[in-house]
DNA sequence: TAGTGTTTTCGCCTCTCCCGAATACCAGTT
DNA sequence: AACTGGTATTCGGGAGAGGCGAAAACACTA
């Protein structure tokens, strides 16, 4: 579930990404906290940090080292390499604003969901800063469109991979129930999330399939429970079906 | 003007920034091609992108390898640690509208300029991909601005730093050539680029102080040369002002 | 089946990274 | 000014990790 036993990894390299994630979460640390935090020495952090500085990763403002700003181009680098991504961009923001509700396009790496492209629901400030989020695939409604319409072999990888943590009382995390659901999710055409994440927020998701009929990515929309129900949901739902068939013929096309 | 010669930089982390670079030049690459293009043997490649791989930076398609989305969280995270970043976007789009020119967000990092946020002209394909460019201060308008309003020992260390490269014949590359039109800038209150950068292109850059008085960024509008002359320029460099100003006061507010 | 180019595994030697101790630095506090 | 607790930073030496090279696995073509 957790780590790789007798590999040959750069103990060097894994604890240099350690520590720029360590920056992230904390926005910025100084040597001791880093090397608290990592249990190492603080020579040792001060070389790694002084490392990614020499080579413009981090920057030090007065006694705290950041992360720099070269990861605005390595991040604005992966999201526009996939023309793909583009069109999804697209159609997300086209999602927002007819269903006004916060919409999002995910796709797999590694077993886990990242969020390419979110938009904000039409009371929405909550935006942007949820872009390249990892979510667990088993606990959401894009994740779950998408392992649904995935090898079941490959599906089992990433539950020997990442596990099927419980998120909350909902979330599934037993292997059958899952395996059941996902074929139910392909026979409907749509996921649901009845807050198996998030207690509170429910969500639909739609995969996007790609023309060899790999799964490319989902579109799906959240929101309060209170607002996912009822005769507006089936609406929702509609707008939310069409819009990833307007996706899809349009990457087909492209 | 190169490189460290005595320093303690870790190497492994070093070649492993290097390879994460590699991947975003030629948008993926195998492990011989890694090898020949940074000197080292393919084994050593090999292990270096399986851990990136291992730590989920980097995605194995097919026999080659590319950067991961987990590049994406990063990028994100800089580009929205400040507050003021977000100001910045705002007003940039605001200037691209009101001059119908591309216009770009700048700031300094490690002696370079750094796009933070573009906005297409009105005839604009040109778009997004360029968030995260580096480009030299000497040879743009808004480095020019930048520069201009830097304490004159940090213009020194930057240049021994980067040096002055001629980017064109019109590019200054002269120490006391540049001070000079620094100190031209500061009076005036807006930079100039006629061609420094990329022949055919000129450009107007205003500085965006922060409250204490250092310099935060710049904001510039670019054009090939030909519509960038006359009144219709003056009106655009008023427009430049203005909105500079507004950012300044939004900045100064909040 | 042989043949080219690749990726991948693995043992070994060396060089590099990591630690620890010493030093420098910085703000308060007395 | 001297003391104190907290930092960051430098530096030498030892152990262990990373890099190489040879060889094996693999993929495609002919």
């Amino acid at each position: 579930m957790t780590e790789n036993a007798n590999d040959r990894s750069l103990k060097t390299t894994v604890t240099t990404l350690r520590i720029i994630e360590l920056l992230r979460e904390r926005d910025g640390a100084g040597v001791t906290e880093i090397a608290r935090e990592l249990d190492i020495a603080p020579s040792t952090a001060h070389t790694h940090v002084t490392t990614l500085e020499s080579q413009e990763y981090v920057v030090k403002e007065g006694e705290t080292y950041h992360l720099g700003l070269r990861f605005l181009g390595l991040g604005n680098f992966v999201r526009t390499r996939k023309r793909k991504f583009g069109k999804a961009e697209h159609y997300t923001n086209v999602l927002s604003e007819e269903s006004e509700r916060r919409s999002i396009f995910t796709v797999e790496e590694h077993g886990r969901g990242v969020y390419v492209h979110t938009a904000p629901g039409k009371h929405g400030v909550w935006t942007q800063s949820t872009v390249g989020k990892r979510v667990y695939l088993h606990s959401t409604a894009s994740g779950k469109a998408i392992l649904a319409h995935m090898p079941a072999e490959r599906v089992r990888e990433i539950i020997d991979r990442v596990g099927l943590p419980k998120e909350t009382e909902q979330t599934i995390h037993d292997e059958e129930a899952l395996f059941d659901e996902l074929a139910e999710i392909r026979e409907r055409g749509y996921a649901l999330n009845v807050e198996e994440q998030i207690s509170g927020v429910r969500a639909v998701g739609a995969p996007v399939l790609g023309p060899d009929g790999g799964v490319f990515g989902a579109l799906s929309v959240a929101g309060p429970s209170n607002r996912m129900k009822g005769e507006q949901f089936d609406r929702l739902t509609e707008v939310l079906l069409g819009i990833a068939e307007e996706l899809e013929l349009s990457i087909a096309l492209s």
